[in-house]
DNA sequence: TTGAAAGCGCTAACAG
DNA sequence: CTGTTAGCGCTTTCAA
């Protein structure tokens, strides 16, 4: 035993717990015993005796084993990793607490990283991967290109990626999945609902046309109207932030037109714009759906609230979390081991009052 | 060097990366140099032609250090657990926003714990900081007691508890904080607002009773009303589950009371209830504000949506994560190992239409 | 059925 | 200024 502690460490350091080796001394066995009682695979088997005695001793003198030590020597943490831009937005909760979901029953936590879309962020958050801070990554990032990911793959640690196939092309050996909702698809539902009430000057606001996100659900836009005969319309495009104040800001713009030109339905790319095209609307004097019809993306709680409710399209957030983290614990248990898999998620369109 | 390596293990293990020894090797110097370089803070110091030498190794053969091993030798995993009922209730996006902006400048990892509410899992997640995945711990939980906590405070592992002080009372001298919202403070604003608006008749719906959370509440609803000569109808108190449909089904029975006895105004204990309580007066015709006022509790992201927009009081969720994760890091730090501190948060009555 | 022994990769006394 | 040494607490061969 050494002589005093040196308990005048900077750093607070939390008082000693027992360790196996204090109940394999109690209990008058090794410590390997100790281990093998409380992971009890390997083939080694323990007599009931020596069983009970050391669970005795666990339960006396409270031993709980160092998670730490585990991971060092196991070589897995039994630790996820969330990379998202921000839990604020509607969208990731629901995601992330689909991960945790299922993260939960096979015994992983997770860690979340909000990164803002910004770059070192999110190289940040891949680095926590390499160095052994979580075992695999499930990832919806904006800005990180195939280069960022080389050592990731190089190290094998398996990624599960948030988004259409083309945002973060991956070589299809390397231990990742994607997961994606078709925002494509999903825009070419709405506005092919509108087209359907009727409507034949749809108006699309979308955010960032820097993001395949807003990119996919321009080009389903685009395809509705074709396929529903209607020459699409430039001026009737416009892009905003996915803000409220965006959609806003781009329905005045909208309104400002010479009323032959005018909208008489509006496709937001997400509930925000919608929520902001509707009191534009409101402000103007017009009726919705009468005079104008607005539908959004995204049902985000709140979207029913609003007057009139919103129509709108369903992701399935949470789902889409259960998925992802599914694929990635098959990937981490060594339950799969092949090559990339897609999911493609399943969404749904709310039909309410608005359009 | 061994013989051949056995990549056969079952659960999938990463690919060996370099470690401190190999930069070491290669650079022609003791691991410990590596080290030094890599920590630089001891008073050692190491000459400028080594550094260099060493830093373009590291670069050179890509190592990252191993974060697993440094935890379990110094006995801190830099990662702090965040204990939640749900992610998904408005409130804790931007309260678990809020602790990882404060945790992200001291390289603190979170990890967020969903237990909704259930014990089995409160403890689980508080176990985890026993066995040393976290190093301290914010937590909002609803059935844990004292006594659960006695191991965690025997550890002296630092915790932050989101709540108010009777909540979960702990002895002043372990190692804890509390950060929490004076919901008595906060009912008594939003109830007198009401009183000052001329209502006699104000009604409340609250969450559960079982929850410190509603009895404050209703407490500080109660001490509005004695303040404004309004004596309490215990006829225009209900309880329902925080949830949007307990308002409305609430609200429907107070309608359902003689005119006399029906409340001109409702104070919603959050937000949720707020709308459904909307949502029935509207169903049954009554104009809000006009036959009778609403106003509601939390200031969700889409409260100012509703129609009319609520009026309600905003608990500012971030900065209390804020407040907490800065009391848990100075003790994690070590800048702070004093008696138990206590951090009230500020509040704010929103003044909108619906009240 | 059990135990001895060898590290996992790193930090931090301590000695030169 | 630099290196030696000793583990952190655990898992897992391998031998008894």
């Amino acid at each position: 035993m050494g002589e005093g502690d040196s308990a005048e460490q900077r750093p607070r350091r939390r008082s000693s717990r027992p360790t196996q080796a204090d109940v394999a001394r109690i209990a008058g066995v090794s410590q390997t015993a100790v281990s093998y009682i409380l992971n009890g695979k390997l083939q080694t088997t323990i007599s009931d005796a020596t069983r009970q005695r050391v669970l005795a001793v666990i339960d006396e003198i409270g031993y709980v084993p160092d998670l730490t030590a585990r991971s060092l020597r196991s070589r897995r943490t039994m630790t996820i990793g969330a990379i998202i831009p921000d839990i604020t937005n509607p969208f990731f909760p629901e995601f992330v607490r689909g991960i945790q979901d299922v993260a939960q029953t096979g015994s992983y936590d997770v860690i979340t990283y909000n990164t803002d879309g910004q770059r070192s962020l999110e190289l940040n958050a891949v680095d926590a991967a390499r160095r052994g801070r979580v075992d695999g990554l499930i990832m919806s990032t904006y800005q990180l290109t195939t280069a960022d990911l080389g050592p990731t793959i190089a190290q094998a640690i398996p990624m599960v990626i948030l988004g259409e196939p083309d945002d973060l092309p991956l070589p299809a050996d390397a231990p990742f999945d994607r997961v994606y909702v078709p925002g494509d698809d999903g825009a070419h539902a709405v506005t092919g609902y509108l087209a359907e009430q009727g409507h034949r000057r749809i108006a699309t606001i979308v955010g960032s046309q820097h993001l395949a996100n807003g990119v996919q659900r321009v080009a389903g836009y685009r395809r509705a109207l074709t396929e529903h005969g209607i020459a699409a319309d430039e001026g009737l495009l416009r892009w905003g932030d996915w803000s409220e104040s965006s959609g806003y800001a781009c329905m005045n713009d909208l309104l400002a037109l010479p009323s032959a030109q005018r909208p008489t339905a509006v496709f937001a790319a997400n509930d925000l714009i919608a929520v902001g095209a509707m009191l534009a609307c409101k402000a103007a004097g017009l009726k919705i759906p009468e005079d104008i019809a607005i539908a959004g993306y995204d049902n985000v709680a709140l979207a029913h609230l609003v007057m009139p409710p919103l129509t709108t399209l369903d992701q399935h957030p949470r789902q889409i979390g259960n998925a992802a983290a599914r694929l990635l614990l098959e990937r981490l248990t060594g339950d799969f081991d092949g090559s990339s898999r897609t999911y493609r998620a399943a969404f749904d369109l709310v039909i309410r009052e608005s359009a």
